[in-house]
DNA sequence: AATCGCAGGGTTATCGATAACCCCATTATA
DNA sequence: TATAATGGGGTTATCGATAACCCTGCGATT
């Protein structure tokens, strides 16, 4: 391990002579720095960033807290984070909390005692609240980035996922469906919420009451699609079409349909939030509400430096809109 | 900040009890460690892992630096990775080069200067040894993961990419292919040369010699698809069929033909490295030579923290096998 | 001639946690 | 009874980098 002080040594000076030079501070004369500068090249000097932050008490690394790195939606928000924070200065180190509140629990704790200069996150859901109330604490800024957490005050960037799904259901409704159900993600997460909100109210603005028994929270990570499929399909007056809360919700219920033997969009129309990015598919199938999931990630990466920067004072909701398009996953009512 | 001082003070004894009964270390009595266990988690003591690691000179972070995050073969591969850190005690933080060497450098500096645990890495490609060097030269123990590096002697876990190539060359020919042309990625990359090795070679053994015309190196990040594909169809002979060093590669490869008005396969068959998980398509259409991605991950963990262990002495270089996938991007040759 | 100012560079304490070692009672042992 | 062994806990130095301050010598100023 190269140090300052085996910089010093060769170079016959003091470290803080060589530390001066690294940070271009003091007065160094000109050709001591560059003699230093040749020493540091020569023996490859990284400097210790965790003594550099153990005295500075701050670093220049930002964390990425998404809660599903399988999904496009997620990785592509993460190329805008990328690209946001080199632009700024800032490395970003990524992790993937899998919809698990514990894995966030843990990765929360590990950039906490890293002393990160600042986190963006999708909250898990609301129960969050607990680590973000941490970050709080030690004083961390953080920016909620897709989901929101009631109770904790802090930027945000989200989707206006009420007025998506008001959007979907309108589509459908206008397609004659009226039975249509919603397969939605866990209700402790805010965008869920938001969707069932929009959802309910446009079948109500539409004269139909909203039926309890075609409404399901499965959640975002599509585990028992099939199970859910099922009962909805077992129904007395089955849907006949779906609001799937995302993109891999869609899909894993067109996967159940087709093996129960039901075409869509034919026997079900399908519905859903967040476009597959066109680079993963050849023929995109489904009618999506699309969001800009890389703006997400640069927008939140540029309000997170602001207020790390300091350069605002309250907090701010930033609300990026979703656009509808439609494709070959729905279709008139048979 | 809450501090092991200041744990100390409220439960009247000094930092170094604290510090015992975090470590576990030492002698102290049980009713001292309660109390002081108590205090810690009402003032929510995160303890700051760049003093421990400055004294420690170690962490449990482990570092993985993936070539595409849009690219499911790598998201893939990080859920292994993930899986596996978690199940051995350590912390996954990943990072994204995007396929350049410049972003590489400075994520290796990073991780070089928090003093990771150590480093799992798909290089860029052969240029990516002057990084790797530098990891060498701090003791940081790292894992090549799909690609090699010439003249860096480390642990990886790589595909039998030469393997991979012969079968799918070898299925182009049985269905009567004998133009084929193979869109690559850059040569710099050990799985690019390996698998224009596989696709000459098979050639060879079925009496064909290879046209370089036919031979495009156009880089794994699929820019200028359009371009490439456009050379290859203006040859007096242009090819039948097309294999394409990955996934996004093929699919870049598709759009851009049917841009152009040919159908494939009728027109043209492709087959690629890299299959593309069902999770996000519908309807699988490329004929793939498929690896085990999670593997991937995973067995690279495990390989790189035995190393960090020190259980082993001489590097290991792990070749996983590919799947032949048969689909409808490739047919009989009109 | 005495003082000043500044370029150029060095000293020391500090960040938070831990290793290595020390110290003092109390109990066990000869 | 004297001594060793042990439990329970404290002191000090250390990791690498930096902030704050200090020192020295030389030319300029009065």
């Amino acid at each position: 391990m190269v140090t300052i002080y085996d910089i010093a040594k060769k170079a016959n000076c003091s470290a803080m002579t060589v530390s001066k030079v690294i940070n271009n501070a003091g007065k160094i004369s000109e050709t001591t720095r560059q003699r230093i500068q040749q020493i540091m090249v020569e023996m490859n000097y990284v400097p210790n960033s965790n003594a550099r932050s153990l005295v500075l008490q701050q670093t220049k690394l930002l964390s990425l807290l998404i809660a599903d790195i399988t999904n496009p939606f997620y990785t592509t928000l993460t190329r805008g984070a990328e690209d946001a924070a080199k632009r700024l200065g800032y490395q970003l180190l990524f992790s993937n909390s899998d919809e698990s509140i514990m894995k966030e629990k843990e990765y929360i704790e590990t950039v906490l005692s890293a002393r990160v200069a600042g986190v963006m996150i999708t909250p898990v859901g609301d129960p969050s609240i607990t680590h973000l109330k941490l970050l709080e604490q030690y004083r961390i800024p953080f920016v909620l980035i897709d989901r929101e957490v009631p109770g904790v005050n802090a930027d945000a960037v989200l989707g206006d996922s009420k007025e998506g799904a008001s959007k979907l259901t309108e589509h459908l409704l206008k397609l004659g469906h009226h039975r249509i159900a919603m397969i939605n993600g866990h209700l402790e997460t805010s965008t869920a919420r938001y969707r069932l909100e929009g959802y309910k109210e446009t079948l109500l603005l539409n004269g139909i009451q909203w039926d309890e028994q075609l409404i399901m929270e499965m959640g975002f990570n599509q585990a028992n699609a099939d199970e859910y499929m099922g009962k909805l399909l077992s129904l007395k007056q089955p849907p006949t079409a779906i609001f799937a809360a995302n993109n891999l919700i869609a899909l894993a219920a067109i996967r159940s349909l087709r093996l129960k033997g039901y075409r869509v969009p034919e026997d079900m129309s399908i519905v859903c939030f967040d476009d597959l990015e066109a680079d993963y598919v050849l023929d995109p199938f489904l009618t999506v509400a699309s969001q800009p999931a890389y703006d997400f990630g640069a927008i939140g990466i540029q309000t997170l430096i602001e207020r790390i920067q300091g350069n605002r004072e309250q907090t701010r909701h930033i609300i990026l809109p979703s656009k509808l398009i439609l494709r070959g996953s729905s279709a008139v009512r048979n």
